[in-house]
DNA sequence: CTTAACTCCGTAGTCCACTACGGAAGCAAG
DNA sequence: CTTGCTTCCGTAGTGGACTACGGAGTTAAG
């Protein structure tokens, strides 16, 4: 009660994590996040890691790491013995890669098209519809 | 019956731009794409720019255009609106640069996980949620 | 102490982009 | 003409990730 301020509840949670609280249920549901037990008649209270992680999850999901694929990431934070976290981790370290390049692609083609778009001097037709239409 | 030939079932149309046919009905559904009014008692025809169509409405999509903004996209199809196009691009282009972010950071951190893996044994954990607190 | 806001929990609904299903009608090859 | 693939059309189901709802208990502000 003294050293460590109450701590968040599940809407503060939430708030930090810029994510609606039904999301932060929805995790605990789907495993990727531990509930805190609940004190008799009380309510729960979440830490500056559960903020962290909730964090995590987001920024794994908008890079489009699907849930399922997150939870394999986070097992790697959850502290796993070296030969397992290694075997996990280039698992990852691959998907990651295959992902990056697929990303570049995209980035390379949608710059390109951008540019092209800005450049045109008196063209008729636009370049990135052009290219859309192969 | 001459100067045109009969153009295309939809299952041609479909086979044409490597889709199903169902997706060319669910493509109709939404919006996408006309379908062309039906003989009486025959079958429907499509033309090679309906496989166009069809054929952008996928590029866009791989390019990171949802369908609804693929839709956007068509009705600047006439390509006389390249600075509107342009603009619906590079909010993409943001888009998938800011993902690019996120996985480069994270690449990183697997990739010294890994490495930290082959020297020490025992407990390791990976730094993945700190290494995307940016 | 009252009252508004928040928590808890479970079930149900939504959105996206399809995918599946089923029965009737059409068409093409042998 | 028959057989069998296609088309047509509507409704329903899928999977992933939420979002909404409702009723009861809890907590914080005035």
């Amino acid at each position: 009660m003294s050293d460590q301020a109450a701590g968040f509840t599940i809407g503060k949670l939430a708030a930090q994590a810029a994510v609606h609280v039904e999301t932060i249920r929805f995790y605990q549901l789907k495993g990727l996040l531990q509930a805190p037990k609940k004190p008799y008649g009380g309510v729960r209270r979440y830490t500056k890691s559960d903020v962290a992680r909730v964090r995590f999850i987001k920024s794994a999901q908008r890079i489009g790491f699907s849930l399922d694929e997150t939870a394999e990431l986070l097992k790697l934070e959850d502290g796993t013995h070296c030969r397992e976290a290694a075997e996990l981790a280039s698992e990852r370290l691959t998907d990651v890669r295959n992902r990056l390049k697929i990303l570049k692609r995209m980035e390379q083609a949608l710059a390109t098209l951008v540019n092209a778009c800005h450049e045109k001097r008196g063209k008729v037709s636009c370049p990135l519809i052009e290219a859309l239409h192969h």
